[in-house]
DNA sequence: CATTTCACCTGGTGGC
DNA sequence: TGCCACCAGGTGAAAT
């Protein structure tokens, strides 16, 4: 469900929440899919750091861990201060939680009652708790430890500051259809089903044509659209279309601005022309055969 | 290598 | 009310 906007909200929302407070305590279920890390050394791992920061990559939602026990006065992580005189300020290990489909991050009180496909509980010393929930079990749970492993950076360019010239070589040569090469996380991170589709409607592109063959101009105008789009929809906290909620669990409204997502057979909001609904790349796509070639 | 298809899951919706 | 088919924000393995 949740593509770079709802990421990036949620991602700020926890950190504006947790930054420079203790995990005391984890625990995780029993299933086995949404861990890339065994959940015990997750545990391990967890237990006793620091959370210095939160922030997105892709579609990932990274958090900075400090090592153990030590926090400023005010609570905060002090980055980028003196990194080298204050102890635990330097990340040294990173929680790293892919939403998949259906999966939440939330901050709730510590007796707050536990939704139904709660993965992993991270009790932390303020009293609070980090929950991950997720009933389709698409999401991924992954520790890292610093001192054996690169920090994570999520493959692909980040469309919100990729440039004219970088975005065209991305799909210079390419055959395969426009919407299918912005779903390749591989080229950019964080584009998804609904952002595609939004992106190309607002570039007047559609969706099947290849992707080598848009002209400079039609690709620069995507590059735009996209960046438009997605800086529009993480203003309005992300699309909420039946069940995404931020770190509070309060819903986005940028599915109220949706011109072509889940509107099929709707009219198009600058021409009337109904909103056809394709499958494209295994995904349902929407465009307007008028606005769009 | 590039590209396409499908399996992985649960839950909501709409037709009969 | 129940049953069933179909659909859903993603991704990566397998097939082509």
């Amino acid at each position: 469900m949740p593509e770079l906007p709802e990421v990036e909200t949620i991602a700020r929302g926890v950190h504006n929440r947790v930054r420079g407070d203790r995990i005391a305590q984890a625990w995780f279920g029993r299933y086995s899919e949404p861990f890339k890390t065994p959940p015990a050394l997750q545990a391990k791992g967890l237990e006793g750091r620091i959370l210095q920061a939160v922030h997105r990559s892709g579609k990932h939602i990274v958090c900075e861990l400090g090592c153990c026990e030590r926090q400023s006065a005010d609570g905060s992580p002090e980055v980028g201060g003196n990194r080298t005189s204050v102890q635990g300020v330097e990340p040294r290990a990173q929680w790293i939680v892919h939403l998949g489909m259906t999966g939440r991050l939330l901050v709730t009180a510590s007796d707050a009652p536990v939704a139904a496909h709660t993965h992993a509980r991270l009790s932390l010393a303020s009293g609070r708790e980090l929950r991950f929930v997720d009933p389709r079990r698409f999401g991924r749970l992954e520790f890292r430890d610093l001192l054996r492993t690169p920090a994570f950076i999520a493959p692909g360019a980040d469309p919100l500051l990729i440039e004219g010239r970088e975005f065209a070589a991305l799909f210079r040569g390419r055959k395969l259809a426009i919407k299918a090469a912005l779903l390749n996380q591989g080229l950019l991170a964080g584009v998804g089903n609904i952002y595609a589709d939004e992106s190309l409607f607002r570039a007047g592109i559609r969706p099947g044509r290849s992707a080598g063959r848009l002209t400079k101009a039609e690709l620069e105008r995507l590059r735009q659209a996209l960046r438009e789009v997605l800086e529009h929809a993480i203003r309005l906290g992300g699309s909420s279309v039946s069940d995404y909620v931020d770190a509070d669990g309060a819903r986005g409204f940028f599915q109220l601005e949706h011109c072509v997502y889940m509107r099929t057979g709707q009219p198009c909001l600058s021409c009337r022309t109904p909103i056809r609904r394709i499958l494209l790349a295994g995904r349902g796509t929407h465009y307007c055969t008028k606005c769009q070639r």
